[in-house]
Formats: structure tokens, C-alpha cells, sequence
DNA sequence: ATAGGGTTAG
């Protein structure tokens, strides 16, 4: 019962913490009583759970301590526990002394062992272990063994691995067992390997929601978008009950394909089932809208929300920042401070991102971007991804290659296989002249297996949505279309509103770079009504002759 | 009903 208790406990772990430790002290107090091992090893083992939830490494050696001097940690699983958790904490020597010593391993000993490199991402000391496991007399592998396995091969890009394992599983065949169907899904998916996901996917006689969602998620992250909407569309009619995960992903797909019909139509569907009040959703609704070019819209859906926490606020932060409302973002950042609302590292991020865009940072203005790299070394917590590629983004403005290379470093250890990261290092070389450099970049990208999905822009016409990258010549229309363009930008030239923009664009040398850069930019000023656009980076409002970001970009 | 990862917000 107790135990029951405590395995819950990573909500409010505080209270919890501190009743473990006195019921730790008593015991430890009083030896006799622990001949009774089965209430204690439940007991001690919701005291790892709970204690390894919250990170830290203290806090896990003292019950190690309290442990050992109190009863043997061989009994049970509590020394599968304390493996685990250190693993989990980062102390892969201890784990691994510790687990060589473990008089009884079991399956379970095994499965955990393995599952503690698969979430560090450490594909090898995973295939350690799976091998020293086979050694091992009278233990199998299962499911549980298989599926942290593919998980690491998924996380590292290791298909070639993730293959062979595959073999495996189909000499032994496990591949009924659902829960290693949907990882395999996973791992082609994420690889690229929408066929083989799909395959499999069809084989599955009765797929079960997580199947649903995988299936459709590595098809909106893949850039097929619309592919899985299709899967979502029949799993409503399969009389799947969507959750949370499913309808977030939809949401994503909305945001790739650029429809705000689409995006009205899952949230009129939040409405309905009462899903509209999930903190969650609420939070990516109001994040789409955003990037659909309404900011209007996710206002509301902010306002709509009931305790906004610091996700949420951040994401309102961020959307007045994209769409170039410098100001209030800061206003949005002090009032949720004063609402007793932590802000983190990703809220300094879009914070400083929302002034950069806006003008308002003097370091933005002027080019200082030393300044700016002290203060993310000096920020209070660890800076993520978003923060490097922010000073990136700026030291490529500024022509600082040796700054923004540390950037990407600093990046790349991050997020080793986020596509972009590659790309915009390579974009800086460019632009800087440094072709060797730029291909580098790109052949190192090819040798890591980062997939990249190709930028598009879409847009909805009489339900269809028509989708276009760069150069792209495949629409049906595709010579009317061209000579359109064409006849608009000979009319803004003869509009003067040509002059007005080209001071902004003095760093770039490409004649026809520039040319496009300018169209793109004054063609909407020539027209009469508020017109809404995204570039690569934020959203701009057009109207009466000006633009949101006043010139600023 | 059994210690162990199936997918998924800023």
C-alpha cells in the first residue's frame, strides 16, 4: 500500500522526499524487523523511484548507503533500482561495478541495465550489454530488451543496427509483440523509411492507439504532412479514440501544411470532446495559430486558458516576438513574472529573439555580439539549443565566423540531428565566401545521416492546398503562375515602392538575391489591404504602406 | 494485478 503510494510520487516529490527519509531512518534504526523483507523491499524500492526522479545524485547515494548498511541490496529488485538510477544520473562506472556484482540477474536486471544507455543515447554500451546478456545462462530476451534497443538505434540514426536487430526479432518472432511492432515503426519513420514503417504498420491486424500515433507522427515530421492527416482521418473512422500525443501531432501537420482551415477544424474538434481546456493543447493551439499568421487568434486561445504555466506563457511571449511586436513580448515576459511564473531558458530565448527582431537591443543594432555570448555563459541555466542558434543567427548577420562556429558546436552537442543546425553553419560559410568550408559541412551532414526536409510554402485554394519549393516547376500551372509574378513585380517597380526598401539590403553581394529579397518584401506594400507573410523567420504585417517590422529585418 | 520507454506542448 505504500509502496502503491510512493510509486506515484514524482508529482509532488518534495513532501514525499521527506517522508521517505525519516521511514528510511526508522528502519535502518531498527534491524530485527527487517527479516521481513517484502514490505521493505517494496518500501525501498518507491524510495529509488521517487528519490531518481528528481535528479539528484545525493539524494541517491544516501539511500545506497541507508540501504546497504540496513539489509543486502541483493534482495529483490533494488539493486536493479540503484543500477538504473545511476545510470539515469549520469554514473555509468558505479552502474556498471555495481551491476557486475549483482548475485541474481534477472530478466528484468537485464532490461533495465540496457534501458539505462538507450535513454542517455549511448547506442553502444546498449549492444554491450545485449551481448553480455546472451552470454548469460538462462536468460531471454523479451520485449522489454528489444524495445530500448531500437529506441537507441532511432535516437543515433543507427539503421544499420536498428536492421539487424530487426533480423533478430523476426528469427525469434517477436515482431507480434505490439509494443516492438510500433518502436520498428518509429525507427524506419524517423529514418526516412516511410515505406517500411507503413509496411509494417499494415501488417498489424489490430493497431492500438500508440501504432495510430507513431504511424502518424513520422509522417508530419517527415514532411509528409498530408499523409498523416490521411492516417489520422482513418483512425477516426477505425473508431480510434485520439489523446493528447495524437492531436498535437495534428496540430504540427497544420503548421506544415499551412492551413488554417485545417487548424479550425481540430480545434472546433477540441471544442467538442472538451479537449480545448487541456493545458497542453491549448498551449500548441495557440502556438499554430501564431505561425499561421494570427496572432489574434492565439491571443485568444491564451486567454482562454485558465493557469497558464511557464510553457504557455512562453509560447504567447513567442508569438508576439514573430510577429514582430517587440514590446509587448516584454510586457508578456513581466507580467508573467509577476504572476509568480519561472521563466526558463527556452523564455530568454524567444525573449531575446523578440527584441533582436524588433530593434530593441542595442546588442542586436550594433553588432556586439561578445557581449552576447557573455550573456548566455552567464546565464543562470544551461543554455539550450535555441539560445546557440539565436547567437548564430547574428554572428552570420554580422559576419563573425569564428564566433558563430563555437555557436554550432556548442549547438551540435545539443541537437546532433537537427538538420537546420547544419544548414545555417553552412549558410554562414556561404555568405561569407567560404565554399570548402560550406561543403564540409554538408558532406558531414551526409556522413551522420540527418535527414533534411526541403523548406516549402503552401497555399490554400478552394480546399486544395497547392504546395511549392524552391524552384520547384511541377505545378500544372506552372507558366501562368510564373508570368503572374513576373507582371506584379514590373508593377511595384513602376510604383516606387522599389527605392524605399533597397538601403536594407547593403550585405548582400548577389545581384538576383537581392532583387528577390526586395520583391519579395515591397511587392505587398503596393497593395492596398493588410496583408499577412512569413519569411524564414517571423511574420510580417503590411498595411497602409508599412510593414510590422519596420524595415527591420 | 509484476520492478522495465511504444507515440506526443513553448
Amino acid at each position: 500500500m505504500a509502496a502503491s503510494i510512493f510509486r506515484n510520487a514524482g508529482q509532488i516529490l518534495l513532501p514525499v522526499k521527506f517522508a521517505i527519509s525519516r521511514r528510511l531512518c526508522l528502519a535502518s534504526q531498527s534491524p530485527p524487523q527487517l527479516h521481513g523483507f517484502s514490505n521493505l523491499d517494496s518500501l525501498v524500492s518507491a524510495v529509488i523511484t521517487a528519490v531518481t526522479s528528481c535528479a539528484s545524485i545525493s539524494n541517491c547515494r544516501s539511500i545506497h548507503c541507508k540501504v546497504m548498511k540496513s539489509l543486502s541490496f541483493s534482495h529483490g529488485f533494488i539493486g536493479d533500482q540503484l543500477v538504473s538510477a545511476y545510470l539515469r544520473l549520469g554514473f555509468t562506472k558505479d552502474a556498471c561495478n555495481m551491476f557486475d556484482e549483482l548475485p541474481d540477474r534477472d530478466l528484468v536486471s537485464w532490461n533495465s541495465f540496457i534501458s539505462g544507455f538507450s535513454r542517455r543515447g549511448d547506442l553502444s554500451n546498449c549492444l554491450n550489454a545485449f551481448s553480455a546478456m546472451k552470454l548469460e545462462t538462462g536468460v531471454e530476451a523479451n520485449e522489454g530488451t528489444i524495445v530500448p534497443l531500437i529506441s537507441a538505434c532511432t535516437e543515433t540514426r543507427a539503421l544499420d543496427i536498428g536492421t539487424y536487430i530487426h533480423g533478430f526479432i523476426l528469427k525469434f518472432g517477436m515482431l507480434l509483440e505490439l509494443r516492438i511492432a510500433n518502436v520498428l515503426i518509429n525507427m524506419y519513420g524517423k529514418s526516412g523509411y516511410l515505406d517500411g514503417a507503413s509496411g509494417l504498420f499494415e501488417a498489424i491486424p489490430i493497431p492500438n492507439l500508440v501504432s495510430w500515433n507513431s504511424i502518424i507522427a513520422v509522417h508530419v515530421q517527415t514532411g509528409k504532412p498530408e499523409e498523416g492527416i490521411g492516417y489520422f482521418i482513418r483512425s477516426r473512422r477505425a473508431g480510434i479514440k485520439p489523446d493528447q500525443g495524437t492531436l498535437i501531432t495534428t496540430l504540427e501537420a497544420c503548421e506544415e501544411l499551412g492551413s488554417a482551415k485545417l487548424a479550425e477544424a481540430i480545434h472546433g474538434f477540441l471544442f467538442i470532446t472538451g479537449l480545448d481546456s487541456n493545458l497542453t493543447l491549448a498551449t500548441g493551439l495557440l502556438s499554430l495559430y501564431s505561425k499561421l499568421g494570427s496572432l489574434v487568434a492565439s491571443q485568444k486561445v491564451f486567454g482562454h486558458i485558465r493557469n497558464p504555466d511557464s510553457i504557455a506563457w512562453t509560447a504567447m511571449l513567442a508569438s508576439y516576438g514573430v510577429h514582430g511586436k517587440g514590446k509587448e513580448a516584454v510586457k508578456t515576459f513581466k507580467l508573467m513574472v509577476k504572476e509568480g511564473v519561472a521563466p526558463d531558458h527556452v523564455t530568454f530565448t524567444h525573449l531575446l529573439n523578440a527584441c533582436s527582431h524588433a530593434g530593441l537591443l542595442k546588442e542586436g543594432r550594433a553588432g556586439l555580439l561578445s557581449d552576447a555570448y557573455k550573456l548566455i555563459i552567464s546565464m543562470p541555466m544551461k543554455p539550450n539549443s535555441g539560445v546557440w542558434g539565436a547567437l548564430m543567427g547574428a554572428c552570420k548577420k554580422h559576419n563573425n565566423i569564428e564566433l558563430g562556429k563555437e555557436a554550432f558546436d556548442n549547438m551540435l552537442a545539443l541537437e546532433p540531428l537537427d538538420s537546420r543546425n547544419y544548414l545555417s553553419l553552412s549558410n554562414m560559410y556561404s555568405s561569407a565566401g567560404l565554399r570548402k568550408e560550406a561543403s564540409e559541412v554538408r558532406g558531414l551532414m551526409k556522413k551522420r545521416s540527418v535527414i533534411r526536409i526541403p523548406g516549402s510554402s503552401c497555399i490554400e485554394h478552394e480546399k486544395r492546398i497547392h504546395r511549392f519549393v524552391s524552384g520547384d516547376r511541377s505545378h500544372p500551372l506552372e507558366e501562368e503562375i510564373s508570368k503572374k509574378l513576373e507582371e506584379l513585380v514590373k508593377k511595384v517597380r513602376g510604383s516606387g515602392a522599389w527605392a524605399r526598401t533597397e538601403f536594407v539590403l547593403q550585405d548582400v553581394d548577389d545581384e538576383e538575391v537581392r532583387e528577390d529579397m526586395i520583391n519579395k518584401h515591397s511587392e505587398k506594400l503596393a497593395i492596398g489591404r493588410e496583408i499577412i507573410i512569413r519569411d524564414t523567420k517571423r511574420f510580417h504585417h503590411f498595411s497602409n504602406g508599412s510593414c510590422s517590422c519596420r524595415d527591420y529585418w
